[in-house]
DNA sequence: CGACCGATCGTCT
DNA sequence: GACGATCGGTCGA
């Protein structure tokens, strides 16, 4: 994807339209990818399950103000590497969070790197999940997407529209009302995304 | 410096 | 469906 991709207002249009697209890293010359089946939104100040709601600014979430197409990665749970990309200018903290992918290249790889030897969708199910078998960590943090290391590609593939589900978001039952924002996207059917319910 | 909490996941019931 | 692991970030004292 082109910076223009990224460098645009409608955040929630983003996540949309990344489902489909084939993020791919070559981490130590390794090279993996796999297709976006599931993404969120999160919309900056006003949203309240994002790092930056009514302006909020730290050393964790100074990346989420990058410029569009800066990569925000950060620890959750204390375990787990949650991966986003950045959209929006430069002070205008918009991201999409990866939630799941399809294996693509590289099955081996992430299978050395999760310790997941046998048929199990849960490889890359789930943003703590895809961000071990990709390879990615916080160290990817402030990384630009357009990159040799990390970056999305577009195959052309296309989900038809009674293909793609949206939902509220996960995991956000502390942002009251904007927990029940629309914010999330899945392909429908897909045994990678991270949970049932519409 | 100490206390609290989380954009999760795997396991157990 | 419920629960605990686990630890960096954040905030208050």
């Amino acid at each position: 994807m082109k910076r223009s991709f990224y460098d645009r207002d409608d955040v929630v249009k983003i996540a949309r339209e990344l489902l489909g697209k084939i993020l791919v890293t070559k981490v130590n010359g390794v090279r993996s990818s796999g297709r976006i089946v599931e993404t969120e939104a999160y919309a900056g100040f006003k949203d309240r399950a994002s790092h930056a709601f009514g302006g909020r600014r730290t050393t964790r979430s100074e990346h989420l103000y990058g410029a569009p197409g800066t990569i925000y990665v950060y620890i959750c749970y204390g375990m787990y590497h949650l991966f986003n990309v950045i959209t929006n200018k430069k002070d205008i903290p918009h991201g999409v969070l990866i939630r799941a992918l399809e294996p693509l290249e590289g099955l081996e790889h992430m299978q050395k790197r999760t310790d997941k030897f046998s048929e199990d969708y849960t490889i890359t199910k789930g943003p703590g999940n895809l961000s071990r078998a990709m390879g990615m960590s916080k160290l990817h943090s402030g990384c630009d997407i357009l990159s040799e290391e990390i970056f999305i590609e577009d195959d052309g593939l296309r989900y038809k529209k009674n293909q793609i589900v949206v939902t509220k978001r996960i995991g956000v039952d502390g942002a009251g009302k904007d927990a029940e924002l629309p914010y999330r996207f899945i392909v429908r059917d897909n045994p990678y995304v991270s949970a049932k319910k519409s």
